[in-house]
DNA sequence: TCCATATTTCTACTATTATCGATATATGGA
DNA sequence: TCCATATATCGATAATAGTAGAAATATGGA
């Protein structure tokens, strides 16, 4: 991931619908949840929320596939992945990591 | 770290002058940088830099100190850990966190 | 005290983003 | 085919963000 891609996918998740979106498809993974139960959930008008899905989608962060009448959408977390390995490789250093990898041991024993 | 904190940090560094600064300043640990030097570098108008400097350092992501007439700049990388943190609770799970974890390894070995 | 340097604040302008009503498209059932 | 449901697109508006000239503030030296 390079500087462009990641202003992009920081970008996408620095507001507070997508963000709440993104965490909402990341705890119904991996099955993922239809555009309109989202915009129910976060109470926020359909419209409204099909132009953050589409926001978050084109920064790669979602994914999504019709099944009959509905669009399941399903958090990306390899992009998840892609954007925090570039912010170690860009913005941290040595010893500073250190707290991030404590962090890591207990949530992935 | 809360989600609105998490949404200034991230929206702080979604931008392209911004990410360079802090990016920058990661590389010049723990020394610092002048704001002058910091503009002059990234080539970017003095007053222009001190806004992008005073949203970075309003995110927590820089502290600033005088020194006679030169303020310098240093990034926080306490707030780079706890954004990091706070992405790996809410946007992360499981075996997902994986990538991430050998990423690290490779960092911090 | 006067001046040069370093940085910030003020101000206005332009561009981008967020929101949502109205309308369009796509699917499946009657 | 007609209708209801699910979602997206269009278009307008309001709010926010980025930019940079001009002026203000702070420091130290002559």
């Amino acid at each position: 991931m390079d500087s462009i891609k990641a202003i992009e996918t920081l970008g996408a998740l620095a507001q507070t619908t997508r963000l709440d979106v993104f965490k909402l498809l990341v705890r119904h993974e991996p099955t993922g949840l239809p555009a309109g139960q989202i915009a129910k959930q976060l109470d926020v008008p359909p419209n409204t929320m099909s132009s953050h899905l589409s926001i978050l989608s084109r920064a790669n962060l979602l994914s999504s596939k019709r099944e009959s009448r509905l669009i399941i959408y399903r958090a990306n977390l390899a992009t998840m992945n892609a954007v925090m390995a570039f912010m170690l490789e860009n913005c941290c250093s040595g010893d500073d990591c250190a707290p991030i990898a404590n962090q890591l041991e207990r949530l992935c024993q």
